[in-house]
DNA sequence: TTTGAAAGTGTTAAATTGACACGATGTAAA
DNA sequence: TTTACATCGTGTCAATTTAACACTTTCAAA
């Protein structure tokens, strides 16, 4: 292949690589997950909701990608992702509308295309997202209302919970998902949420207080029709120290 | 894109997207890895070691990819195959003496290449690695004794090793690196190989005992110059039992 | 003032963990 | 045949962790 011809591939889109982002939001009753809206196509059929998610440039690394069009999609900036796993059946574009929709944007629509999965934690209304490029809309929707996605978004995104419930087991990365000021009751049904099961609550509050990760404020919820409760802050100097000594155990 | 060419393009190499395998081997002293020897050059220079792997092909999904590439490279069948992560630097493939292999096997030695990596347990005395295609030779090398790979395989490894760290605390896996009939010993051996880090005897024993994993046989070692130790089998239906009623907890 | 709704709190029995040392049993060498 | 060597196999106790479980408190709104 010729030099200079290679120099120019490296500014390209990679046909053949994708990356999608799974991005978790807590909206202090459920988990919910960005998704696009792909708009209507003339058809005005399938489905039209998605990861966001697009193809690679040569000269960027998967993490880089995933940024970028996270970015580009949903105005979502420099935040933490973490890979879910890559994801390459051949019929992965099966579905007519998909294909439909991808020779509207893409310039070799039928390309085989592997697309490696990532996945991050937000504060939600830190964060109202703003779509663009092909993203008609952009928004959250509860995890648990999804039934299907375009493409093998589905799949992905039952991957992506799956390693979100091992993570949270091993670090405390649900604080990602709560304001900075937060009660244990809230804390409390992120973890439920999460991990799809009911915790007991006294044990659930006795573990939390003893691994000292949350500091208790003077401040109390206000205007709330019931007793206010406390409110917490994360503790990130003991977070650090845990990490580095290695815990295993933020099990329930 | 014209149908015709389609279809002829399904049963081509993918240049862009590869998989590469990290099988797990146990000498019953310490941790191997499968690695294969891609020869010497014209330059006899660079690094020579590699983990098993190659380019897709368009009408394979990533899981056949790997196992098809194990098998051409190192005769290895059938076996269990889970997915690593994909790694995709686009200066993983920077080293000079990596981009003058490339030439003599690739026909684009020059295309940026994803890669998703893979890991698998087997028992190293069942298989004798037979190299193959362009692996000079193939065999097991001491994990510990490894400092460099070609490309970013080092890298890789040092992934799968986190991953089968994870695992075996969730998954006793570790059966697969271990003849049908063994110690305890060799079994605590094994554990401390993979965790890097020593594990009090008796409590292994009496963790491992109470979770009625494992069944005593009549038999005893033989021919040893010591005390001989009890033969055990891994019991895979109670292994059965304890992961369909979930169980978390096979922590060390 | 009453009502509704969620907050906050403690005990106990059972199971699990971590720390720790020595006698038993086989082979091989003297 | 005796001895030396190497590894096997075993038990207890204190400390910690877990699971199960129900009632009173506090505020806002009616």
């Amino acid at each position: 292949m010729d030099k200079e011809l290679k120099k120019v591939n490296q500014n390209e889109l990679n046909p053949h690589v994708s990356v999608d982002c799974v991005i978790f939001g807590f909206d202090m009753e459920k988990l919910t997950v960005l998704l696009i809206d792909r708009g209507r196509n003339k058809s005005d059929k399938g489905i039209k909701l998605a990861l966001p998610g697009n193809l690679i440039y040569n000269n960027e690394n998967l993490d880089q990608a995933a940024n970028r069009v996270l970015d580009e999609l949903t105005g979502l900036k420099d935040i933490y992702l973490e890979q879910v796993a890559a994801f390459g059946n051949p019929d992965r574009i099966s579905k007519d509308s998909d294909r439909e929709w991808l020779k509207s944007i893409r310039a070799e629509p039928e390309a085989r295309v592997i697309t490696v999965a990532y996945f991050s934690l937000v504060k939600m209304p830190d964060y109202l997202p703003q779509a663009s490029s092909f993203a008609k809309r952009a928004g959250w929707t509860s995890v648990t209302e999804i039934n299907e996605l375009a493409f093998d978004h589905y799949e992905i995104l039952q991957a992506a919970k799956e390693k979100l419930k091992q993570k949270i087991k091993i670090q405390p990365i649900g604080f990602n998902l709560l304001p900075e000021k937060f009660t244990l009751s809230q804390l409390h049904r992120l973890y439920e949420s999460i991990l799809e099961k009911p915790l007991d609550k006294r044990n659930f509050r006795r573990k939390i207080q003893n691994l000292e990760i949350v500091t208790s404020l003077k401040e109390k919820q206000r205007g709330v029709p019931h007793k206010p409760s406390q409110l917490f802050v994360f503790n990130e100097e003991r977070y650090r120290e845990l990490t580095e000594n290695g815990f295993d155990n933020f099990d329930f």
